[in-house]
DNA sequence: CGCGGCTTTGATGTTCATCAAGTAAAGTGG
DNA sequence: CCACTTTACTTGATGAACATCAAAGCCGCG
């Protein structure tokens, strides 16, 4: 069902007001591809040739620093679109994106947006609208990151799973490593600061399920720290 | 001369692929402002009017965190787009904006711009490339800073008037307490570096005057702490 | 002239990174 | 399928980097 689009339930309420030709001519360059967690969707300083857009999964967003060390700057949800970021000004990709979980990815040729984007100046607008908000948010989570203590960041990735799963209970997507990148902190003390919450009783933790049993006072240190 | 628009040096290039009506309907709209030293330009939560532009001067971009303290998101040299960081998305300003020097405004009516993003593709889609590239600027220098230890912040510092100033002598526009608040780290440690850097006869400091006497080390204290 | 904010230096304390070492889990090749 | 290797996870001990506290001089401003 490639041409499904008209009827997808994923499809971001962007595309909601282009004329018949024009969505014919956007699904027409369209594709949708699987990725297996783990995989790799684009990496930093590959040439953009496409527009993308999550269907399904989780993705991560990230930069090497060192040779052995990631930055994750974000965690991409459903209906998010990616690379967003840099589409419209380098020509290659400023972050690495890989997949959490096994993801479904919509990728639209490149041009084909920026055609749209010169034609229908409300999609234009409706764009600019949707990019603000997304840099917006990434700036405002890193600033926010920076001010909390590391009990304070933990308590706030903890919640910022629990809004993606809608749930107290999940299985965390990340290794313990990867938490430390996001969240920029060291491996040792995530998992240090994981088994104190524990043995205050405010979360469950075993391997990779959690379970948040004190949502108060989480939502508490991840305020005040 | 309000509508020397069309012969202004500090005019950007987005604005040049106007036709003559297009251009006319934005110099209309538009007016200059002047802000002396000090005085503020918007504040976080006002509701966006204008597309600003700096003419002249220099502004700083900062968010309120506690009541005393500010969070400095980003300095902004002429020929910037301020604000542009939330003029699409949200109706009220995300950051205060206030003038670090004497400085000079172009105010363009939001709407004007909004239209003319609407009616002009290609204007459109520069206007995306231009938005896109401040934010991968600020979000990059933000990424940047966290990962040097407060030496290498300093350096990073002295290093970036360097560039707005196209010297390796000024006067540094922010107070030592601004500083801080620009790159993460409290005004003690900013004094005492700085007083570092003098004894070890890198920079030569009095007040707010500023030499750079060795470029080369400074630059390696920015790049490797 | 006195008040408040900025600057400076020193002393002290806390937080977090680093180092070390061991267990568990997961992938790899014969 | 099992030995082997690598990667993830965990805990404790140590130290360095940075924040905080305190005190005093300075400057501009009403």
């Amino acid at each position: 069902m490639e041409n499904s689009c008209e009827l997808c339930i994923y499809r971001s309420y962007l595309f909601d007001n282009l004329d018949k030709k024009e969505f014919a001519l956007l699904t027409l360059s369209k594709k949708e591809l699987e990725f297996r967690k783990g995989s790799i969707i684009c990496r930093e300083g590959e040439k953009i040739k496409s527009f993308l857009y999550l269907k399904q999964g989780l993705l991560k967003i990230y930069k090497n620093v060192d040779n052995r060390r990631e930055q994750i700057i974000g965690i991409t949800k459903p209906k998010d679109f990616i690379g967003l970021l840099s589409a419209f000004n380098e020509t290659t990709h400023l972050y690495s994106i890989s997949a959490l979980e096994d993801s479904s990815v919509c990728v639209i040729d490149i041009e084909a947006i920026k055609n749209l984007v010169i034609k229908d100046g409300s999609f234009a607008l409706n764009l600019l609208g949707k990019m603000s908000k997304i840099n917006d948010q990434i700036l405002g989570t890193r600033l926010n990151i920076n001010l909390k203590n590391l009990r304070g960041r933990i308590a706030y990735i903890l919640l910022m799973f629990r809004e993606i799963y809608k749930s107290e209970i999940y299985d965390i997507p990340v290794s313990r490593k990867e938490i430390a990148e996001l969240i920029e902190m060291r491996t040792e003390n995530v998992i240090r600061i994981l088994s104190e919450l524990r043995k205050d009783k405010i979360i469950r933790i075993e391997g990779k399920s959690i379970e948040i049993l004190d949502l108060h006072r989480l939502e508490q240190i991840a305020e005040f720290g």
